[in-house]
DNA sequence: ACTACTTGCAACATCGATGTTGCACGTTCT
DNA sequence: AGAACGTGCAACATCGATGTTGCAAGTAGT
């Protein structure tokens, strides 16, 4: 959890409420991103006042929301090593620890880079992995020669988005999804002897 | 453009007031869906109270834009013949034309259906005649057969979604555009050749 | 047990957005 | 030209959300 929401230590009981908010920050907000304080605090089973009392303002709450599914997300590319695993490896990887991390944590996910330095360097970084594994990809022949690797980048981004929403805490699945997304990035739908099918 | 946020017939003054409020309410709220109506009716070049007169209430005027859009949406499938012509053409045609539609009234289109009857029916509609074309598609071998046709429209959504990020007034560019979404979504961006590629 | 921390509750302050009204001035339509 | 309509402006009313504070009761850590 971000300890610069607080400066001090926090005593075990103020730390789960704290979990607490994030967490149904996370689902509140994720159903409703207008979602007001109080819903969150009901969510979460504290008093309103108890949130504003562990986070500053809406913002800082959200930003900790942020910061947090973040490092998550940082965490689950990195640990795939795009930069030394065979590119498909690495792929498939670094797909489906990202299904784990945006299953749950839906919102904070979606926040674009905020202002907290950072979160924006993560996120950067995350950008640069994706590039270098793609541009990878390309060299090692798993992507079209020619391909534009920035709309690879967002058919893959918008690919991963869609399959977080078939939504299931089940573990299997994700690697079900991984493959779905990795397929249909790469196959795509259509029949490889029709029309417009791969020449 | 919609004819039940007023009861009366408009003068000619009026009417061109009402146009550039919603214009000027896409461009605002696609920009930032949480701005007031203060700044789109600074968009639009009157005063905030000339807003409040021509709708009763915010939702009114998201109502009326959504109301809008999605009968030009409804149209741009429609007109494709998705039910006669031909999967392949049927399906290039939807996404060129949808994409004119997408490309400004972004925000609008990405208002899911809201409880106004004539708006759900034609969500409906579209969902529907989408549904019947990736079948005819399907049956005429130009998507693969085992094909999940539900994941198969969202793929479809979320790569029009994307193309139309790419925003440009250039018409030539929406076929282009259109050809590149449907490319994706038939072939991806797998070499053939490759190991995950086509079998 | 004692201290320090944390929480719920009630009350209050503030703020921004929404929506309304009256009036004066301009515009459209006939 | 004259009636009906539309708009800007200023002022007001309301409302919900945010954020704050004091206090009493409960809980964690020693």
């Amino acid at each position: 959890m971000d300890r610069k929401s607080q400066q001090r230590p926090l005593r075990a009981d103020a730390e789960r409420t704290v979990r607490a908010i994030l967490e149904a920050a996370e689902r509140v907000l994720s159903a409703n991103p207008a979602a007001t304080m109080e819903q969150i605090a009901e969510a979460a089973g504290v008093a309103r006042t108890t949130v504003h009392r562990r986070f500053t303002s809406r913002e800082a709450l959200v930003d900790a929301l942020t910061a947090w599914a973040t490092r998550q997300f940082h965490e689950a590319v990195t640990s795939a090593h795009p930069d030394s695993a065979p590119p498909l490896v690495a792929l498939y990887q670094a797909t489906a620890n990202v299904l784990r991390v945006k299953i749950g944590w839906g919102f904070a996910m979606s926040r674009t880079a905020p202002q907290d330095p950072e979160v924006a360097r993560a996120h950067a970084d995350v950008l640069d992995q994706c590039h270098r594994l793609f541009q990878r990809a390309l060299d090692a022949g798993v992507l079209r020669p020619g391909t534009d690797l920035a709309w690879a980048r967002r058919v893959y981004y918008a690919l991963i988005h869609e399959a977080a929403q078939n939504r299931s805490d089940d573990a299997d699945d994700v690697d079900e999804l991984a493959t779905l997304v990795v397929d249909t990035l790469l196959r795509g739908m259509g029949q490889p002897g029709s029309v417009l099918g791969p020449r």
